[in-house]
DNA sequence: TTGTAAGCGTTATCAC
DNA sequence: GTGATAACGCTTACAA
């Protein structure tokens, strides 16, 4: 069963004009074909009188342009990555283009086959937030042509463009201004280890310590993912050893919100008990009963610049050919949730 | 500049076959037209080799199947809605559907803008939950033969199909539960007036009251949309009156957000100064220093239902036209954010 | 077991 | 000012 739609053929034969005709009315192109009002009028009331919408697809194959971009995420119900791609969608939509929305799940396997579908849908541009280290999928796209964006993370060898914050510096920053406030032994529970993000923010963590003089303990530095379930699990075996801390660094908001798990089942204060400061700002942080000091990372540029960035790159090949390697800043935002020691 | 891609045509003549066969081969379909092991194998290998990906562009004008269905939402940033469109994007990938995400940002005008963009990409149906009252744009679109359904409210008349809580009994549940709590005065901070999902808990609310013997107070519902801020207000202004209330009922996630900002200024603590009971669960009402008492509604459910729903009336037109209603059950979940008067 | 050719709904190149 | 027609990259009768 065909749906109902009328096709351009069909209203040229309505119309008693050629396709040609037609085809340029709505295209804007009346004034350079030098079509006369009165056919154009003609053209364009009967296009909405009988609903026609033209075919995006048939239009794809003839002109080698979709109007589509791919996004692929780890997790579309993160918040972090939720509020990056509300971003995307807008400046894309704004910028006439529409999106794949694409969910890794945070599985490489699935990365790289939504990789390959999105080039059967031939979208004019990738943009990634890509799980992990492996990167071949990437740069086989790109060396095929397809303009591609990295987000959240650098570009291995600066290759591709990306933008990504300055995660280095956040986790500076955050364990910097535990230390300012008199602790010493700091925790850091972090996401997957060996990945880009996260090796940043604990090379900032210990950089950090190390220029005020603290050792940093090995064993300071704990969990393995970017879960809820990750930080529920360190702070319950942190807390159970003699290993203690007076401050922890979450290297990320689900790990944040598995430590308050873990805390209230303790009865443990947030910062009375215990300080944290966590790594990405959250709708919630500044509303908890502690509000929470916070690595605030810029979500909402990151999304625009990786669009604007694809769109160049879908524009001009030169620029596609010149990576492009954004870090945004990130900045502390200091409410209650440390205390001074 | 195109894309270094080879076509099938190219492929064909590289290995000295018709493209036919080539096309029969890739599509698994050698066995029944009894292409020989060797030619399918040189076919697969070759095909590999030169990383040919079918154009899903020019195979859907030929088949009228693009393989795609399109999701309209109001936010994808708000985490109600991320979570529904995590599951969609999920079950449409199970099977074999891509998504195109778009967001309305709450305004009728863009969605009915992004209804004719879905057209043009020629979705084979479309997911929506819908802003407004106004339905005209979604019954053009039903009656063009796209495939519908409505997710997060009902169909108006049981028009398309549609999936949604019930939302009714959710707004009786959360009452009552307050009312068997002790509590006589509650006020209810509402989203959209005149919106079904909202009238519905509304609804619920007044005849928990009524079936209580608690006359309602109109001048305790209070509010005019989902939004923090209006949650931030409402609370404030009823504060400031002499018109207390000793427990709230939240109509929605950001709604409640904005109440804690307001508690969180005003110095008043849930439950010992407050009771308050929110519609929807979030990631962190679990773990906050008072743990939250909800209504949850089925998000993930809704999402593969729709799909599900979605991807028959797809694939039968029998289905599609006689639509299917669903009302998801809430539940309410008990944590410690209402206290006992 | 494989191939030829028509056609999907547009746009673009000529032609008049 | 307007129109015929080829072409985009596939699938699919119909042939052989």
């Amino acid at each position: 069963m065909k749906n109902n739609h009328i096709d351009i053929r069909e209203l040229a034969r309505l119309l008693d004009l050629s396709i040609t005709t037609v085809s340029r009315v709505l295209n804007g192109k009346s004034k350079s074909y030098r079509i006369s009002e009165k056919t154009a009028e003609r053209v364009i009331k009967t296009a909405k009188e009988y609903n026609y919408v033209p075919s995006q697809i048939a239009r794809s194959l003839k002109t080698d342009k979709t109007g589509t971009i791919g996004l692929i995420i780890p997790d579309i119900s993160n918040p972090f990555f939720a509020d990056i791609a509300a971003s995307i969608e807008r400046e894309a939509r704004a910028k006439e283009f529409s999106l794949i929305l694409c969910d890794s799940e945070g599985h490489i396997s699935i990365e790289k086959e939504l990789v390959v579908l999105l080039q059967r849908h031939k979208v004019e541009g990738i943009i990634i937030a890509p799980i992990g280290i492996n990167f071949d999928h990437v740069v086989q796209v790109y060396k095929s042509g397809l303009p591609v964006v990295i987000i959240d993370r650098g570009s291995p060898d600066e290759e591709f463009h990306s933008v990504t914050s300055d995660n280095y510096q956040g986790g500076y920053d955050a364990t910097n201004y535990l230390i300012s406030m008199g602790h010493k032994r700091i925790a850091c529970i972090q996401g997957i280890p060996g990945s880009q993000v996260n090796e940043e923010r604990v090379q900032g963590y210990k950089d950090a310590l190390a220029d005020n003089g603290i050792q940093p303990d090995k064993n300071l530095i704990m969990g393995h993912d970017f879960t809820i379930e990750n930080g529920y699990r360190q702070i319950k075996i942190l807390y159970s050893s003699k290993n203690l801390a007076t401050a922890i660094f979450s290297l990320g908001n689900l790990i944040t919100l598995g430590t308050f798990k873990a805390f209230n089942e303790m009865k443990m204060k947030v910062p009375d008990d215990v300080s944290l400061i966590s790594f990405d700002e959250q709708p919630h942080s500044a509303l908890l009963g502690t509000p929470m000091t916070t690595i605030n990372q810029q979500k909402s540029e990151m999304g625009m610049l990786s669009v604007d960035i694809l769109i160049r790159s879908i524009n001009n090949k030169e620029f596609r050919n010149r990576p492009v390697n954004i870090k945004l800043k990130t900045n502390l935002i200091i409410r209650s949730s440390v205390r001074k020691v």
